[in-house]
RNA sequence: GCGCCUGUAGCUCAGCUGGAUAGAGCAACUGCCUUCUAAGCAGUGGGUCAGGAGUUCGAAUCUCUUCAGGCGCGCCA
């Protein structure tokens, strides 16, 4: 219909005297027809006089008042006003405004996706919390970000990737290693470095080991005599002598520890509804020793092309170039690589995949770090536009008024999976979403139970629910189980108007959602399509109304249920069929 | 000090690629259940869109600036 109505503006515009084909182009590219926002101003509404006037220095009141002249007297629409200063308004014919519920009924759980699927290969990484622990509510909000965002894209055409960073090659994997190890030791129970991972699930992990592997490890406890005073000497003079010395013990558990923690977490993404396509090892990146693996590689390119260089015995990387504040170590004076490097490999092979674009979701916390990945890819000789950072701020909760916390290394802390068990996995993604990734978000568990219209989660369901049980009803009553569509609707009857022009936007609002990768929009465009709903059901006892007006009104229900259940697809919750 | 984010009704937030009288929920007050799910609906009051300047036919939206709040600035990961 808008495309349509574009075709005509463009004969419109040339028809401008003194309007070259270049104006065109410009006003074409900013000017916009949309649905209006609600029926007072007609049906389709577009902003292109104003927009021409502007640009070609004329009037845009009087451009206005030609237009919808001109599109007047091809008589297909009911009627064009020019409204304002210098809108054109179209009320669409009947049939045609109702066209929409068929396409619906055609489409169904399809509608509002895109027909055209050949968009761009996008990868999403998200999550890719260190597998140290359990995941925190915190990686919740990512996990429920990157999910729909990588829902909504394929839904607006793209093709999407979903992958999972591993970072199981560092010291915090020592560390996690060396916290299992003294859990499992016999001969000195009482010790137990500051640094170390303390939570429950390390001894949950301990036991298991036990059991399985009958692995039985003694500490000699002179060990724990000479170490530092200071908390992060402490720890890695522990790992290294633990190392040393039981290394074929530390190598069990090491494995064993980092695959339950990986299984755990696995398990909890599940639970709410997050899988990945991928899931990317740092070790499989390799070492710098080895001169075939990707590390290798990824910066021997860097110095071969001149962009690593060597100072004071380090490798460092000028990321200045693309607007960093300082030039950053790849390989410090010792030879080690630091994660820095790792993570320079990493999106070496990521631009190698060939994507379109890639979509990191990260922490907040890690914005300092944008700089540095987008200097690495332009040195690797890619364009940085081509990775897109989100970045999600941490979410505060909050339980009978009061923050609950979250901290890792202390052992007692709120879990994604506490949350989840708490509230469910779909109120607890459709709360994560109600609000901009990118901005603080107080996650009030309370609320998520309640059972107000404070709790949009239910409000929401609630109006799916209602035609639910509308429609079964319905259909319980007629013989037909199909309900008839097109020309048995008594065109004349107005009181779905509100509901019909509200289920026209939903393609488009899939778009902008997509087109600025903010899933709230969804929601809160479900939320009003509720409150419409909501207000009809109460106004109109749906299945006492004459039998000429029934399959109209039906038929816009059902479409709102589709919708309803369409959006909330997006965002990766299912509809509630009853209450 | 530098960088990023935020400031809209008493509270929690939408709206931000400039567009028509700035919206919603909560809280306050008033109504609506002998009929399909009251986890609902209808109504009333409530605003210098943090302050100032600029661009524009038009600014909550763009630019500059001031103020206030949050976060980040390791050869840690």
């Amino acid at each position: 219909m808008i495309n349509a109505l574009n075709k005509e503006i463009t004969v419109f515009l040339n028809s401008i005297e003194g309007c070259s084909k270049k104006s065109i182009e410009i006003i074409n590219e900013k000017y916009s027809s949309t649905i209006t926002d609600d029926l007072s101003n007609g049906h389709i509404t577009s902003n292109v006089c104003m927009v021409a006037a502007s640009i070609l220095k004329l009037n845009p009141k009087e451009l206005s008042i030609q237009l919808a002249k001109q599109l007047n007297d091809l008589s297909i629409y009911e009627k064009v006003e020019a409204a304002g200063p210098g809108f054109v308004n179209i009320t669409l014919k009947r049939n045609d405004f109702l066209s929409i519920l068929e396409t619906i009924q055609d489409k169904k759980d399809f509608f509002g996706q895109t027909d055209n699927k050949s968009g761009d290969k996008i990868q999403i990484e998200f999550v890719s919390a260190n597998p140290t622990g359990p995941l925190h509510v915190g990686h919740g909000r990512g996990a429920a970000y990157g999910d729909a965002i990588a829902r909504i894209l394929t839904a607006a055409g793209s093709k999407v990737e979903k992958e999972y960073y591993i970072n199981d090659a560092g010291r915090q994997i020592d560390i996690l290693t060396a916290s299992v190890m003294l859990r499992l030791n016999k001969s000195n129970d009482d010790f137990f470095p500051q640094n170390a991972y303390k939570g429950l699930y390390i001894e949950d992990i301990a036991t298991n080991i036990k059991n399985d592997k009958k692995l039985e490890i003694k500490i000699d406890s002179s060990l724990f005599l000479n170490l530092s005073k200071d908390p992060e000497e402490e720890i890695d003079q522990l790992i290294s002598a633990l190392k040393d010395r039981n290394n074929k013990e530390w190598l069990i558990i090491k494995d064993f520890s980092l695959n339950s923690i990986l299984k755990s977490i696995e398990n909890d993404l599940k639970d709410f509804n997050v899988s990945f396509d991928v899931w990317f090892k740092e070790s499989s990146l390799g070492n710098l020793a080895d001169n075939k693996s990707k590390m290798y590689a990824s910066i021997k390119k860097l110095q071969d092309d001149g962009e690593a260089y060597l100072k004071d015995g380090a490798v460092w990387l000028n990321t200045e170039k693309s607007g960093d504040d300082k030039h950053r170590v790849l390989i410090r004076d010792d030879g080690r690589a630091t994660y820095f490097a790792s993570d320079v490999a990493y999106h070496k092979d990521k631009v190698d995949r060939k994507f379109d674009k890639l979509i990191n979701v990260w922490g907040a916390d890690h914005h300092g770090y944008i700089k540095r990945i987008e200097a690495s890819i332009e040195a690797l000789g890619d364009k940085k536009e081509k990775l897109i950072v989100k970045l999600v701020q941490f979410a505060n909760l909050f339980k009978n008024g009061k923050k609950v916390k979250m901290s890792t290394r202390s052992g007692d802390f709120y879990s994604l999976r506490d949350l989840i068990n708490d509230i469910g996995p779909d109120a607890a993604r459709f709360y994560y979403l109600s609000k901009q990734a990118d901005q603080h978000l107080d996650f009030d568990l309370d609320l998520a139970k309640s059972d107000s219209k404070e709790n949009i989660f239910y409000y929401i369901q609630y109006a799916h629910a209602r035609i639910f049980s509308l429609e079964e009803k319905y259909h319980q009553k007629t013989t037909s189980k199909e309900i008839n569509r097109g020309d048995g609707y008594n065109a004349s009857y107005l009181k779905c108007d509100k509901l019909i022009h509200e289920i026209s936007k939903y393609p488009s609002i899939v778009n902008k959602s997509a087109a600025t990768l903010h899933p709230h929009l969804i929601i809160f465009y479900l939320r009003d399509l509720s409150q419409l709903l909501h207000s009809f059901y109460n106004d109109n006892h749906v299945l006492s109304e004459d039998p000429e007006n029934l399959e109209l009104i039906i038929s816009s229900l059902s479409s709102v249920r589709q919708v309803i259940s369409n959006g909330l697809s997006l965002i990766g919750i299912s509809p509630i069929q009853e209450m």
